[in-house]
DNA sequence: GTGCATTTTTGCAATAGATGCAACTTTGCA
DNA sequence: TGCAAAGTTGCATCTATTGCAAAAATGCAC
């Protein structure tokens, strides 16, 4: 199984990389549209035709690096601690990969997230890896908790990656400072583990706010 | 305001769904990736160039009805029942917004959902649907709660859109049975309030679960 | 009704992403 | 060394998408 070995599989890496950071490198430069796949391949030294031997698409070159640390996460996700109930796996889980996605920009983590911001084609593309996760996130569940009813496997998955959003949102509006992002996590996390109701504000008849 | 008038709208509006129409015919007989824009085109009677002046791409056609009534749903969200308590609201909201989503499909409801699901880019759009309504959720909250705090809003908002998504989940696992789905609903609703504590199955370490 | 201003529709041309195919090269292995 | 598998490339092609300017339809004032 091991592919380390192989001067095939090293190759196939390195073009891979050098694909898509002669990708990222452009769109920074010139921006996404103006960058054309002949231009992306000229950069990478390869012939354009050899592109869509790597990425599907133009889109999902922007993700190269993003799906790499998603892989690894989800190994981490499948490690089982002692002792610790399936709440405290999801908290872990659940941190791990916003940890993932917002502190670890690669070289150009930065204008990724530039680019996917104004791309709507790409915000897609993000949100369908949230997806993907919510669903490996259920997956997760399930095994952790043999028999769990399968709506409460969804319905967690998908409230835990709901406050996994918020999250992202929040980062958006107010940029990556690592102690606000923390103090959102910590909010968000509370919330899902304990509801709605837990919100002071929600469980107030509104027109007993403005008094 | 009132646009009921002039022969403009009115074709307008039926151009519009003559176009849409006649792709989602189409796309049921031949597949999405078998109709061209040409195809479309000539079946509503409109030169290709024209549909581009009623959505902005192929892809977008599909969501016609979805959008429409997307838009109707949001005005009804923003009806204050007094007495009522923030999250009642925003209970009757996301019971809306799904009931909107899953039982009304219109004429080509199954073609669209199974559209959606066979094509990626198609997947894509439909979560960025979602998304922008858990920012009316969060807009929703802010409203009926002055001076929430952002956290909690945007937080709220984001699982409860996860509650949402877990229901449209489980229907398509399991079809869109009323029934089964109102049992989803209910639920992930339940789920949505009390939070992940209220999962009993999640709390317990999970060498405990297989005696 | 007639004529003008505005809005819509349309045709034409050009760009660029994506795909299938077949020839050509490189790499792995006997 | 030499064959088979895997990877790369060039070429042709298809189609979505956009800009532009001419043509047609519509709304409104006279």
């Amino acid at each position: 199984m091991d592919e380390r070995t192989g001067l095939r599989e090293r190759k196939k890496r390195r073009t891979r990389h050098a694909i898509a950071s002669a990708a990222l490198r452009l769109f920074a430069e010139r921006g996404y549209e103006e960058t054309t796949i002949a231009d992306i391949a000229a950069a990478a030294d390869v012939a354009p035709r050899t592109f869509f031997g790597y990425f599907p698409s133009k889109e999902d070159v922007v993700f190269a690096e993003v799906d790499d640390r998603l892989a690894e996460v989800a190994e981490r996700l499948a490690t089982r601690v002692s002792g610790e109930s399936p709440m405290q796996t999801i908290r872990r889980s659940v941190v791990a990969v916003l940890e993932a996605i917002v502190s670890e920009h690669g070289e150009y983590g930065a204008v990724q997230i530039a680019l996917i911001l104004e791309r709507p084609g790409l915000q897609a593309r993000a949100l369908q890896r949230l997806t993907d996760t919510q669903e490996k996130i259920e997956g997760l569940l399930r095994d952790l908790c043999p028999g769990i009813d399968e709506i409460d496997a969804v319905a967690a998955a998908g409230v835990a990656v709901g406050g996994m959003q918020a999250v992202i949102v929040h980062c958006r509006r107010h940029g990556y400072d690592p102690l606000s992002m923390r103090t959102a996590l910590d909010r968000a996390v509370t919330i899902v583990e304990n509801g709605l109701v837990s919100v002071d504000a929600l469980n107030r008849p509104w027109d007993a706010a403005s008094p």
